[in-house]
DNA sequence: CCTTGATTAACTGTATACACTTATTCCTCA
DNA sequence: TGAGGAATAAGTGTATACAGTTAATCAAGG
């Protein structure tokens, strides 16, 4: 590998952005490299099993390896990274068992949410929600394939959201980014456009406020996500699986 | 004030002793730290807004401030302390909607769990309980206080792992330390004899099979130590809350 | 040619150094 | 006396150094 290019002396600014506006919480470097590996992870330009060597994110990020470590343990408390003693950090390769319990607790959280939602959604929450497929479907129609794996997933936390429980909300998105790295390990066959329309579904019951109907369009929702995997546990995908870790 | 007199912080357990038992994934000197943090935490020997100073704790365990950071960092992320940026690091002090939200998704997700359990409960798995709920009693009877505290959250724990979930168990464990530190805060007048009888009420359900008492013993369970706290948002327990953090 | 063991390189884990930020102390002056 | 503000102490954030461990390389022997 080549010479480091000189970067001892650069004291000035990093990479900070302006503190001007009415910024909510000025994201931490830590936090960027968080959210750059996420995204890297949820969209496949890195696989499971590539080794994450600390040295070198922290050439990519030009900080040292103190904070790409701090980066790693969040990571790896996510579980979108596994951390082995001395050995180092990985892009996680979720099981098939942890798959199925994903999903699991998915069904119970999210059908009791859109079972309470049903009871108390306001009309303008609704059109929120219209809104949101909308984009969703416009996405679709692009073919705009992260952005519409980012809007198919959010859907999830926006409902959490309408529910005002900020902590209900941050567990879903944690299932979600797993939900998301198992989806692409197991090389999902669900079409988006199955999905979006779920999503209408779910949202037309909760119109008509018919929780049981939502209830039960979510719970299937999820269970037709994970019926599309490839969880055949002796014919796994392996060549998406296995393919070394190039970037 | 007067200078404060060096040891603000009694954490007490120094380096643990070598594991000799039958060794399941030797814990690092980091996980040490949380672990002993939290259970200070939960113990009550730190009390909510505490402010927990690096290089003190780094003194008590003997270990440079690079493996505290990490274990605060940990801690932050289970929300048993806050982390303000050039601040420092604090015992949380959840508020009162952050508790809401809390037993709200508590009654969510245990309540589908116990559904669940009704219809798939062995012999075996009660049996267990039923120890289970024997060895809460004798601690209550002893007037073991940090014993019964950890089995009455165990119960909760254990019919979780008997679904064979482990991304549930673990959920609702950090779940569960969330509930510790709010029901210490806002100081719960819930006798744990009352707790007690309530866990042997869903038992008794589980036993039966019987998956609509099952759930709506947990949820009312659930609700009434939620219903014990004083969570008046008028009158919170300042004597509590906002004792100078002066062990 | 494959296996095995020693040597070397690469990488992680922890400690320490230092810059920068926040809190405290103490002096000055109204 | 008390408010303001500079000086100072305390504490956090990041970089770097170094020890210990794992992985890779290569040499020799079967």
């Amino acid at each position: 590998m080549a010479r480091k290019p000189a970067a001892g002396l650069r004291l000035v600014n990093p990479p900070r952005p302006a503190p001007g506006g009415p910024i909510a919480a000025a994201p931490s470097t830590t936090d960027q490299i968080v959210e750059s590996i996420t995204s890297a992870i949820v969209e496949r330009r890195l696989m499971p099993g590539t080794k994450l060597v600390e040295q070198q994110i922290a050439d990519v990020f030009s900080v040292s390896r103190t904070v790409v470590r701090q980066a790693l343990n969040q990571l790896s408390r996510d579980r979108l990274v596994t951390l082995e003693p001395a050995r180092g950090a990985h892009v996680a390769m979720p099981s098939v068992d942890e798959a199925r319990q994903v999903y699991e607790v998915r069904r119970l959280l999210e059908g009791g949410m859109v079972r309470q939602l049903a009871a108390q959604i306001t009309d303008a929450q609704l059109a929120q929600l219209r809104q949101h497929l909308a984009d969703e479907r416009s996405a679709v129609a692009r073919a705009d394939v992260s952005g519409r794996t980012r809007l198919l997933a959010d859907f999830h936390v926006v409902l959490a959201r309408q529910l005002g429980n900020e902590v209900l909300a941050e567990m879903i998105a944690d299932l979600l980014s797993r939900s998301q790295l198992i989806s692409l390990m197991y090389q999902s066959s669900m079409s988006a456009e199955h999905s979006q329309t779920e999503h209408v579904d779910i949202v037309d019951a909760l119109e008509r406020r018919d929780a049981r109907a939502a209830v039960r369009l979510m719970e299937q929702h999820i269970a037709s996500v994970e019926r599309n995997l490839r969880l055949d546990p002796f014919t796994p995908d392996l060549a998406a699986v296995l393919r070394p870790a190039r970037p």
